[in-house]
DNA sequence: CTTCTTCTCGGTGACTGCGC
DNA sequence: GCGCAGTCACCGAGAAGAAG
């Protein structure tokens, strides 16, 4: 009986040099580009490599060169976090830019000065770096991490040099905002924005106060509403709000000017007629809002993918940049006019 | 049975050596 | 001396084997 040719599987590089007779040291320099190889025997590898549908063990690399090939991404355990579109999207960028390198991605959450999870993942080494999605003023996360060494970067800006920052200047983005719509004609701008203890609110609250306290009128306390996170806070502000008389409610965030319009429509309050709204971040939240809001414009995905590619070039060692501001847009709609 | 040592996995990279 | 390919130690953790 004719005896049929057994299919040779490929499953190593060892197997890879038996076949071609070399060293898989050889093969290995042939696939990674890396060392000096003869032109002629890296195409015959990579020749073979693709035909025999060849990927590399990624494990085994990761033990030879003493890496994981994971990023760490820290989430801020909001209970509500799931309907906030900013994390999503920033996570779809990041991990856009892991895939793009042969990395992948850990998520993991911290609930402010409980950073225990977070310390499991550095202790058990688990990654090669770390991505804070939120910077908080007082922030335990990035002090642990700047103690342990691990390479880490933070979405937001700090005073701190030492910090790898990826951001949008939230501050020039809501003054400039904050003017425009000043410019059209508001002059009772009223605020409502979440908790000073993270640093993008203070940054955005130090937009608007420039602007406003270059005015006659200076701040005025009676419709500015600070360190407001629940619902009841949200809706006592717009009470405050139209009990006092403004002609525009800036509000600090997607989240936050969401249930300003919903406390709004509760009240038979109309936009823009009887007040103008505006947000100081969009998000899918307000895309389809009747009538659309005037909001600032980030392409969160492409803050996603640059964190995480400075993330890959800092870990790799290579140059990357210590402070990269993104570009934002703003778009004036139908609830400023 | 316990403890210690060696081997294993697949890939990397510094070093070595061959041939022209 | 240069270009190239081969050798070998190493990575980390668990399994296997050896010794007491």
């Amino acid at each position: 009986m004719k005896e049929e040719k057994s299919e040779i599987v490929i499953t190593s590089l060892d197997d890879i040099a038996r076949e071609l007779g070399l060293s898989k040291s050889t093969v290995s320099r042939a696939l990674s580009g890396k060392g000096r190889i003869g032109a002629q025997t890296k195409a015959r590898v990579r020749q073979y490599v693709k035909k025999a549908e060849y990927k590399p063990n990624l494990i085994a690399r990761s033990l030879a060169q003493s890496k994981t090939y994971n990023l760490g991404v820290v989430l801020p355990a909001d209970s509500d976090l799931a309907e906030k579109p900013f994390f999503q999207v920033f996570l779809l960028g990041v991990c856009e830019a892991a895939s793009a390198n042969d990395y992948d991605v850990v998520v993991t959450v911290v609930v402010e000065k409980d950073i225990s999870a977070l310390k499991n993942l550095v202790r058990n080494k688990k990654v090669d770096g770390i991505i804070l999605t939120r910077l908080l003023v007082h922030d335990y996360a990035a002090a642990y991490l700047k103690r342990s060494g691990i390479p880490f970067l933070v979405v937001g800006s700090s005073s701190d040099e030492s910090l790898v920052q990826v951001d949008t200047d939230h501050e020039s983005a809501c003054e400039n905002l904050t003017s425009l719509l000043l410019s059209m004609g508001n002059r009772r701008m009223a605020v409502v924005i979440g908790s000073d203890e993270h640093a993008v609110n203070i940054s955005r609250y130090r937009g608007y106060a420039k602007v406003m306290e270059n005015r006659p009128e200076g701040i005025c306390r009676e419709i500015v509403f600070q360190n407001v996170g629940s619902k009841t806070a949200i809706d006592k502000s717009v009470e405050g709000i139209m009990k006092e008389g403004a002609d525009c409610i800036l509000c600090g965030d997607d989240i936050i000017c969401s249930q300003v319009l919903s406390k709004l429509n509760a009240m038979n309050i109309r936009i823009p007629e009887d007040i103008r709204v505006a947000s100081f971040y969009d998000s899918a939240h307000l895309k389809y809002n009747n009538p659309p809001i005037t909001a600032l414009e980030i392409d969160v995905k492409e803050l996603g993918v640059i964190a995480g590619q400075s993330l890959i070039d800092k870990i790799s060692g290579k140059p990357f940049t210590r402070r990269t501001i993104l570009n934002y847009q703003i778009a004036l709609k139908k609830s400023t006019q």
